[in-house]
RNA sequence: GCACCCAUAGCUCAAUUGGAUAGAGCGUUAGACUACGGAUCUAAAGGUUAGGGGUUCGACUCCCUUUGGGUGCACCA
């Protein structure tokens, strides 16, 4: 992998020593005065407090050192002691053919935790963040040469579960299921995915009006959980009918798991860790519970003790948690495990983390990381609620986007229209997923996001496939575009600076986990090719030399998107 | 009650983690077409970064405070 700020910085380093300085952290940047310089470095003022001396001396004998190098064509000192730098195009143009943009390969191995849904119950609104951003992320690690492991971390073992089964034997108590004394085969029964989505409300409202009905529930609960024989069998035909459906909704997401483990599987793990956890000593009885004391002497606040087994000695969200964690250092080995939830579970999350590590079921070396995102809320920034209150189902979100797509679809086109509107869809909704930062509410609206014009999936594409167009009729009439030979314009210029930020974006979104980052770029990177695009003509230039030059650098602005989109889970359809 | 996170242009959001003159999109206004895909491009207007104080060469960013929102706080997941 080529970097080109890696060259400015050794470049600064190199200066710096010759000086007789020493900056550990030499951050080279974007100037954000253009007219002073295309780069700069800030390192100066720093410098300037350690040495106690006078920030523009520092400042001009690193530039006088810089200045014999011809990489430059101009660097100056400004302000109290910035220093900018212009490169000159021929060092661009020399940069700019060294094709290389992959990344080796690492041993580093990631575990990514996210999407999260929960069996018999259908993925609604809540659950879009989680598959888009963790799919980007696993997608960025990945380009970025890290082994991955995903996991979709199934709800399917709690009262919701037991809610579900129950209610299923109120309506057939005649299933051989319930039969205790039956001791054969279990037939297939009908349960289909829009059964569970009906029954699931229907139990839990119930549950909440009627006491007995709960103490069923809790009963039925720990029936599954003892995996008791019938009910088990239920419980995996429950399962099936509804893996398939998540699968199906996150297939349209572009979203793909290499593990679709669950809560039950953890819980195998749970006896061997309480009895690893009661050798350390660390489990202490509060208020008739057990917990695990996380709180550490230099917090500025108390952070609560992790609970790990209730009084009645039942278990709970965090001892799943944690036997999840047992159960992937045990098996997988990873480095560093992400999750990627909703924020609002930090703190469920630093018990967690603090709890394994305190425990040793983490090693310190091992990071454990939490990337919790915002919620999407409605267009009136309350959360997003159907037209007659209820939770809005993520298909009915992904449809009525669709149909709004399909709406404006140019009309143009008359082939394969469900499938292109279905692909800008799903491009506008995780653009405009992607494009705050993660942490961040946002609002959504409809028509904003299905917008053709500015930050939308549906402006990227365009540019995009126009791209490749101009690209192909360059390959219908046997124009080559091998290597770049000259940087004409200030358009040219513009696109190739904005090429060479390419992988600190990459690495920025990586150590901050920000999809912001990277839809940023994409937008930047567009929009400066479009005003490329419309000043230059392109394939009726008559310098050959220019012509490639042009060609080239559509190539690889078309490249880069490629690969973004890609890293974005976003495919680019044919036409549109 | 205790704590945490927000408040930036009319609207929706950024800001290289303390850097120079706070940037984009939408909307508004004014422009560019014999068009390599116009779902494009060029401009303009729009800001006391919620209010006040402090730290320093330098603050949207750090500290204190007031106001107004959101969220989390033990046997649900």
């Amino acid at each position: 992998m080529k970097k080109f700020y890696k060259i400015l910085e050794e470049k600064i380093n190199n200066a710096l020593t010759k000086s007789g300085y020493e900056d550990k952290n030499i951050v080279v940047t974007e100037s954000n005065r253009r007219d002073l310089g295309e780069y700069q470095y800030n390192g100066v003022m720093m410098l300037a407090k350690v040495n106690h001396k006078n920030p523009l001396d520092i400042a001009n004998e690193i530039v006088s050192v810089l200045k014999e190098d011809n990489f430059f064509a101009n660097i100056n000192v400004a302000g109290p002691g910035f220093i900018n730098m212009t490169i000159s195009n021929d060092a661009l143009v020399s940069f700019f053919n060294i094709k290389d943009y992959e990344y080796p390969q690492n041993d580093k191995l990631i575990f990514l935790d996210y999407g999260g849904a929960n069996v018999a119950k259908s993925l609604h609104v809540g659950h879009l963040r989680s598959a888009n951003i963790g799919e980007a992320l696993k997608r960025l690690c990945n380009y970025l040469g890290y082994k991955t492991i995903s996991d979709t971390h199934l709800g399917d073992w709690g009262r919701p579960l037991g809610l579900v089964i129950l209610e299923l034997s109120k309506r057939n108590p005649d299933w051989l299921f319930f039969n205790n004394d039956y001791d054969g085969e279990y037939p297939k029964v009908d349960i289909t995915n829009s059964l569970l989505e009906e029954v699931y409300p229907y139990a839990s409202n119930k549950a909440k009006l009627d006491e007995d009905y709960l103490k069923e529930a809790q009963d039925m609960t720990k029936r599954l959980q003892n995996k008791e024989k019938g009910i088990y069998a239920l419980w995996q035909q429950i399962m099936e009918v509804s893996k398939s459906d998540i699968k199906t909704i996150y297939d349209r997401l572009n979203t793909n798991f290499d593990l679709y483990k669950g809560e039950s599987d953890a819980e195998d793990y749970v006896p061997e860790m309480l009895e690893y956890l009661d050798k350390l000593n660390i489990v202490e009885e509060s208020e008739g519970a057990k917990v695990i004391s996380v709180s550490l002497e230099d917090d500025k606040l108390e952070i609560p003790p992790m609970l790990l087994l209730k009084t009645d000695g039942g278990l709970l969200y965090s001892t799943t948690e944690l036997a999840t964690i047992y159960d992937r250092m045990k098996n997988y080995h990873p480095n560093e495990i992400w999750y990627v939830t909703d924020k609002r579970q930090n703190l469920h999350f630093t018990q967690v983390f603090r709890a394994a590590y305190k425990s040793n079921i983490v090693s310190e070396d091992v990071k454990l990381v939490f990337a919790g995102f915002g919620t999407m809320n409605g267009s009136d920034g309350k959360p997003f609620k159907t037209r007659d209150g209820g939770v809005m189902r993520l298909t009915d979100l992904l449809n009525d986007v669709k149909n709004e797509c399909l709406k404006r679809l140019n009309p143009n086109i008359l082939e394969n229209r469900e499938e292109i509107a279905e692909q800008i869809a799903m491009a506008t909704i995780k653009y405009a997923d992607l494009l705050p930062a993660r942490e961040t509410d946002y609002n959504f609206d409809l028509d904003k996001f299905c917008d053709l014009e500015g930050k939308t999936g549906s402006f990227i594409l365009y540019s995009t496939i126009r791209m490749k167009s101009l690209l192909n009729k360059a390959k219908e009439s046997n124009v080559s575009y091998d290597s770049l030979k000259m940087i004409d314009n200030e358009y040219d210029k513009e696109v190739v600076l904005t090429l060479n930020n390419f992988d600190s974006i990459l690495e920025k979104a990586f150590n901050s986990k920000s999809l912001n980052d990277i839809t940023d770029y994409l937008y930047k990177l567009t929009t400066n090719y479009n005003r490329f695009y419309t000043e230059n003509r392109i394939l009726t230039e008559s310098n050959n030399d220019l012509r490639e030059s042009w060609l080239c650098l559509t190539k690889q602005v078309y490249e880069v998107n490629k690969i973004l989109l890609n890293i974005l889970a976003i495919d680019i359809p044919e036409k549109m």
